[in-house]
Parts: structure tokens; C-alpha cells; sequence
DNA sequence: GATGGTATATAACTCGAAGTTATGCCTGAT
DNA sequence: ATCAGGCATAACTTCGAGTTATATACCATC
């Protein structure tokens, strides 16, 4: 049972005779005759009694039509999503983005994108940064976005943007006084921060010690996100990414860090796959979404 | 695009590796390595990349595989559905009664039918007798009911039983007291009943002048059931069919006629096509529903 | 860096299904 | 009786799906 004969035994149905059919979809009349002789053989049963040198559904047609016609339909509207696939009127962008990058960037970038690409489906997947190498080295993923730069064979990184650290306080804290928080406002206080075997926590361990300090963080996280629910109960000050609305996730207070300290906002794709136009373009409306929150 | 092609592309979405897809699907390697470039080259674009002798998704192929494995399963569906088609497992019985026959014949016998053949689809279309011929001549109708012979090239017809004229009167009428009502009682009442035209008509034309009487029939009908909210308003007396559950159609008195004039149940099949299985079973559960009524 | 295992691609071939044209047969209508 | 419409058959071509055998590319690993 294929399509063809599914078309044919439609074609009929809906004709009446052969030769009607025949004439709808442009072949011979012999050769839907041959293929509805054959499709019959295989079913197994008569979908036709000859009668009179005419056709006439059997009831087991009757039984048949109705799926019949309605996969045959799908398959037209297949072969139509098809052509709109190779036209690029449809198209399909995995991105993989760590938490603040999902939060701080992607939404604003995906807006753009969007406006331009509205046939477009956008599949976004936030992951740790380390899983990402590998979901883009095995095709599962066009894009990467993430804070650090991901260190994987078959990769290519590209850094677009730098992100501030900031410490994030609760709004009644004293420390909300200051307008720059730096390692010796904080020397005393409860850090919440990224641990010192990460890449943006030893960047901070150095911050601190150019000023002859000790970064300190009796609190660990892996996922910035984390720490505002940590802050707003008062559990410390947390020095994370400036990149997460951090507005929205309660009622916090975000001061700079001081010396500025940054993070890479790292983009990466595969060495060995093409840059679709689709990732092209999402990595020129980034950058716009970029240089639009210096503003 | 044919749905050997969306198996096979729905096979190594699903494997992985052109060889785990060529083995899940009993063919070689090669086989399925040509029906995929073919499929390629006919929809436009690439569904793998070649990426170190592996084949990995491209997100065009991302984007079709879930439509495309949808069609193929509703086609897998459909094989499994022909199949049982083929083994009598499902089935369609059409069968065209007249309006008596469908109250008063065919919900006994369906009830017997489909608790043997519970699978089987039952179309039952009510129709003038008229019409009942030429619908089986061109096949739409494997089997007619009617309480007249149809007198139809193309067709056979066999009585299965007879049907006793009866009289409906309102349980309140001075008639109700009689038994039996003949010609006499119904002289000076006002008849409803069947045009003399129509063979019923001229059947009980005949009676009546049997007895030296006329048949002045006020209000004529063809369809015997419209004469039921007629009785119930006063209207006059009818003769009509006794096949009817008149009790179900409102506040009904029946009594016999007599002399016993009768209508010949007809059952209506196609000379040329050949009975099916279901049309032989049927036609012994309509002679069942018929004795039954006796009792 | 040579080697073996795994996976894809290519070549050369067979087979069957889908297409063609030419033609014959049946049936119903004039 | 004849003619037109509709289906079937025959003989042939083309193409896609299948086969086996073999080449090629990559990966791991010793």
C-alpha cells in the first residue's frame, strides 16, 4: 500500500470510471487500470465489481475511502510544508543558552528575530554551559550562548558582548547605600558566588586579590539564578551576572561591583556545520540586543 | 514523495545510522543509503548532514519528521484496517428500507446482526420505495426493504413475510369497543390511507369491493407513519401497515382488519453483484424478526 | 603511525511497478 | 446494426527499489 495507489483508488472514487481519472491526473487509462488491478491484488479484495464495462464500488471501497482520502490529503499538505521547508519560509533555529543568557538576552533577541522570521520555529534549551559543547559538536544544536568560553573540539567561540558582575543586596540592606560595592565593602559580609574552580569565579578570586583580599563565598551556586531567593531571605550578597533581570526575580537591589568586572557573553557554533542564514542572522540581532541594554 | 521514502527517513531519524535503519526495516545498507539521496534530491534539500562518516539531522529534517511520522503511521493504520477489511473482520452492510420497514423490521433484526458481527458498520438509509430500486442497480445499496415489490431491471426481489393492513383508530372512539373492523364499521368514518394508485391503495380497493363497498379514502398518504399524529388529533381512521410499533408513536389504538388484507414484506437485492456474507446473514436475521413478531 | 572496526558511498546488476501506445471486447444508445 | 464510451490486454520502455561486492572515511587504540 503506497501513496500511488492511494491517489488512484481516490482519483476513481471521485471520477467514476477510469478513464475520468485517468484524464485527472494525467496518465494513460491503462496505466490506472494496471495500478488499481495491482493495489487489488495486494489488499487482497475487489475495491471495483465490473459491471456492465463499468465500475462500481464495492462496499469494502466504501470502508476505505474515507482514510484513504484523508491520508492522501496529508501527504499533499506534507509535500506542500516540504516546499515551504526548501524555500525558507519555514525554518527551524536550536539555541542552547545558559540561565542568564535565556534570561538576559534571548528574549530581547528572539523579539527581533521574530519580527523578521514570524514562519520560523525557534527551539530554545537552556543547559549548563558544559552540556552545550557537546549538543552543538552533535548537531542536536545551531547555536550556544553562555557566559563562559566553551573549550570543545569542533566548536568555534565567538565573544559578542561582556556582561558586568554586580552584587546583588536586599533593597534594605545597608549596603544599599553605597552606589559601588567592591572586595572591601564586602570583606565582612556573606558571599553567594560562584565557586572557585569555575571560570567567572576565578576571575572574581583574582578581582579580590589584586586588592589584597580573600573572596570568601561561604555560599556556592552553579546557576545565578539561584542565588536571588538566597539574597532576598538575607542569607548574603551575592556577586553574579548583570545579565539576569534581576528585578523580576523579587524585590533586590543591584549594585556595580567595583573594580568592573566582566564575563564573556561567548556565542558558539560548529567548525563542521554551515552557518545556516537563520544563525546569521539570530547572531546579528544578539549583538543588537547587546548594545541595546548599554543604553 | 511516497511513503516508502517517509519510512525510511522516519527509520534512520528513529536508528541513528543508516545500518541500524536498513536492518530495522529487513533491506541492505545501500538500499536505504539510495532511497534517502533520492528522497533529497526530489524535496530539495539535505536531511543529513555527512559529518565523520556519520549522518547527522539537519533541522529541515527535524522540522518534517513529525508530520511525516504521523502519516506513516496513520498509513501503517490503514494497512492494519484493510487487513481486517479483508478478513470480514469489518465490514459495511447498506440497506435501504422504506419508512415501516425501518421502524418496524430493521431495529430487530440490526440488534441480532451486529451482536454476531459487532465489527461491522450498518448503513441504513430510509428511503421511498421508489428510489430503493435504482439505488441498488448502481451499487449504492446491497439490500432494500419495502412492503411493495420493486419492480426494477437489474433486480431480485423475494418475499420474506407479510405485513396485516391494520385500522388505527384513538383509544377513546366508539370503534375501540369492535375487535375486528371491516369495510362495514369503516363505511361512514373518515379514511386515511394509501392513494388507489399505489399498490397497497389498490389492494384494499379491491377488498372493499369485495364487500359491495367503495373505498373513499379523505386523506391520503404515502408515508404511513405521518398518518399517526392525524388519528391522535381526530382526524378519521387509518388503514395503514401493521409493521409500525404504532404505541410508540403516541396515544394509539390498533385493531385488525378484516377480511385480512396483507402487504408483501420484499426483500430487494441486485442480480449482477453477488451476495455477500453479510447480505445472506442479514436477510436470516430480518425472516428471524419476522417470525418473532408472530409470537 | 599502523590497524581494525564501524559506517557511508559507489558500482553493476536484477526485478518489479509505472508509464507508454496500439488494439480488442463489451455494453448501451440511436 | 452501428457507433461511442469505457475497460482490459499486450508489448514495450523507463525508473526506482532491491541485491552483492567493494571502496572509502573516520575513530579508537595499541
Amino acid at each position: 500500500m503506497n501513496a500511488r495507489q492511494l491517489e488512484v483508488f481516490r482519483a476513481i472514487m471521485r471520477h467514476g470510471t477510469l478513464t475520468a481519472a485517468a484524464e485527472s491526473l494525467h496518465v494513460s487509462q491503462p496505466a490506472v487500470s494496471k495500478i488499481l488491478r495491482h493495489f487489488e491484488s495486494q489488499i487482497g479484495y475487489r475495491l471495483f465489481e465490473r459491471l456492465g464495462g463499468r465500475l462500481v464500488p464495492t462496499a469494502e471501497a466504501r470502508l476505505l475511502i474515507g482514510d484513504a482520502d484523508r491520508i492522501f490529503r496529508e501527504i499533499e499538505a506534507l509535500r506542500v510544508f516540504s516546499d515551504r521547508i526548501r524555500d525558507k519560509q519555514v525554518g527551524l533555529l536550536r539555541i542552547a543558552a545558559s540561565a542568564p543568557a535565556t534570561f538576559g538576552l534571548l528574549p530581547a533577541a528572539a523579539e527581533r528575530f521574530r519580527r523578521r522570521n514570524p514562519g520560523l520555529r525557534l527551539d530554545l534549551v537552556t543547559l549548563p554551559a558544559e552540556e552545550i559543547g557537546e549538543r552543538i559538536v552533535v548537531g542536536d544544536i545551531d547555536l550556544g550562548l553562555t557566559m563562559v568560553a566553551l573549550e570543545q573540539p569542533g566548536t568555534r567561540a565567538e565573544v559578542i558582548g561582556r556582561a558586568e558582575i554586580i552584587a546583588l543586596i536586599r533593597p534594605d540592606s545597608p549596603l544599599a547605600e553605597h552606589d559601588r560595592l567592591g572586595p572591601a565593602e564586602l570583606q565582612d559580609e556573606i558571599l553567594i558566588s560562584y565557586g572557585s574552580s569555575t571560570d567567572p569565579g576565578a576571575m572574581l578570586d583574582r578581582v579580590f586579590q589584586s586588592k589584597g583580599l580573600a573572596r570568601k563565598t561561604q555560599i556556592e551556586i552553579t546557576l545565578s539564578i539561584a542565588a536571588a531567593p538566597l539574597v532576598q531571605r538575607g542569607l548574603g550578597v551575592a556577586l553574579v551576572d548583570g545579565l539576569v533581570p534581576w528585578e523580576s526575580f523579587g524585590e533586590l537591589a543591584v549594585r556595580r561591583f567595583t573594580p568592573s568586572a566582566t564575563l564573556d557573553i561567548t556565542l558558539t557554533t560548529s567548525t563542521v556545520l554551515p552557518k545556516s542564514r537563520f544563525v546569521r542572522e539570530f547572531t546579528r540581532d544578539l549583538k543588537a540586543a547587546i548594545s541595546d541594554r548599554g543604553r
